[in-house]
DNA sequence: GAGTGGTCTAGACCACAAT
DNA sequence: TTGTGGTCTAGACCACTCC
């Protein structure tokens, strides 16, 4: 090979995708341009189509370049610039910390569907529905009320479980394999029942996570979660 | 080949990934177990190791398995369970609701660093900063009070911006390439000023996004997005 | 029809892990 | 030492795009 070959080298397909990325980035080639083809890098690298077509394969997969069969390889859009805030289960994210989780079980009951929720479920009026209020502590301190809805197709022994010793979320992960999430994150003021369990004023605002999950083609679990503000962010990095 | 050959068959490659995920998702195989090796899998389906070696390849990419040369193939961890919240660009996001975009500038000026903000670029206190407070109006509405701080050695040409124009996001994205964002969000009441941009009531919760922005190895801005709670809402889905 | 990417083969040599 | 994954080759055939 022409490419370097000492021991501490890079792969020869990685050392093809940096050569292109660097390129991208250093302005040589914009936006919709025309990159080498396997062939051309092959010659240019001194490999084989294989790697070639390895590197350029990898780089389509990280929409740094698209691919279109007999036409070519062109340069991709510019990545949407966009902030992704992770939000974890609540006793991992307790752990994590290392504080103490515990949880307690403010109501458990079987509930029909009125309206509003049978539409959120996709189901008629009147099906029925599992409804648990939990609030969790973080340290002693309530830091999470959790009003959550369960559909009774997707997890149906949910009334059986101890939920001081496993949260609805993970019990609901193991029962159904999650396909997708709707989120909203909203702040407002606490309704006094949510004021007392969170054992704060009625002028403090709360963060509110609304959380429904699709699990078997159905809406599994409808939650808000409520959060006192001045105790509970969302943050990360990246 | 052994694997079915008819022009609507999946590559070779796919079927065994495909084989490979059911076997997981039934329950064959669970978390920690050791998968068939490359040279086993070319027998199965027979074709040749470049192929197995492919689907699994890029399964330990999708992180479906972990790979350990010389030891094995290993089904992973069941995936973190974490909601994704994206956050975008506000002009963005409200064209993309087909609303018209307007800002207003209420300040745009020179200033020097005190301690906390020093500490937070990681400069000399006095170090020379740009500081700029827009409001952001959807439909005439306003949605965002912007109040952010730029690293002068980041963006000198922060000051000679048209903000009525391009959203300072905008514009530190094309200024410089980002590396990394810290983020958080919270529910806070607003203060006097803030309520008064955002013409709320004092009372009213406002969620708030603080978004740090690294580049060049330097901290490059730092913003205090406000956005009134009862008309903003961070959502989506995936 | 010429050129492109998509896939595949049957070998090969290497680094590393378990033994 | 044996077996594993990591990489690579020099061909091949195919589907597709563009002229």
């Amino acid at each position: 090979m022409q490419v370097a070959d000492n021991p501490h080298a890079q792969p020869a397909f990685q050392q093809i995708k940096d050569h292109i990325v660097s390129r991208i980035r250093a302005g040589d080639w914009k936006e919709g341009d025309l990159v080498p083809t396997e062939l051309e890098l092959a010659r240019l690298f001194g490999v084989s189509r294989m790697t070639a077509n390895r590197a350029m394969r990898e780089l389509a997969a990280e929409q740094v370049v698209v691919r279109v069969q007999g036409a070519g390889t062109f340069v991709a859009q510019e990545k949407y610039q966009a902030t992704l805030v992770q939000i974890r289960n609540i006793a991992d994210e307790i752990a994590a910390r290392n504080h103490k989780h515990r949880s307690e079980l403010h109501l458990l009951e079987r509930a029909r569907a009125k309206d509003s929720q049978a539409k959120q479920f996709d189901l008629k009026s009147g099906a029925e529905l599992f409804h648990s209020l939990i609030v969790h502590f973080e340290d002693e301190v309530p830091i999470q009320v959790e009003d959550r809805w369960v559909n009774k197709l997707v997890a149906p022994d949910y009334m059986a479980q101890d939920f001081t010793k496993v949260t609805p979320n993970e019990y609901l992960m193991k029962a159904a394999p999650l396909q997708g999430v709707q989120y909203t994150i909203e702040a407002v003021m606490p309704s006094p029942d949510v004021a007392e369990m969170l054992r704060i004023g009625s002028q403090e605002p709360c963060l509110v996570l609304h959380r429904k999950t699709i699990s078997r083609n159905k809406v599994a679990s409808v939650a808000k979660l409520w959060h006192p503000g001045k105790k509970y962010r969302f943050s990360g990095e990246f």
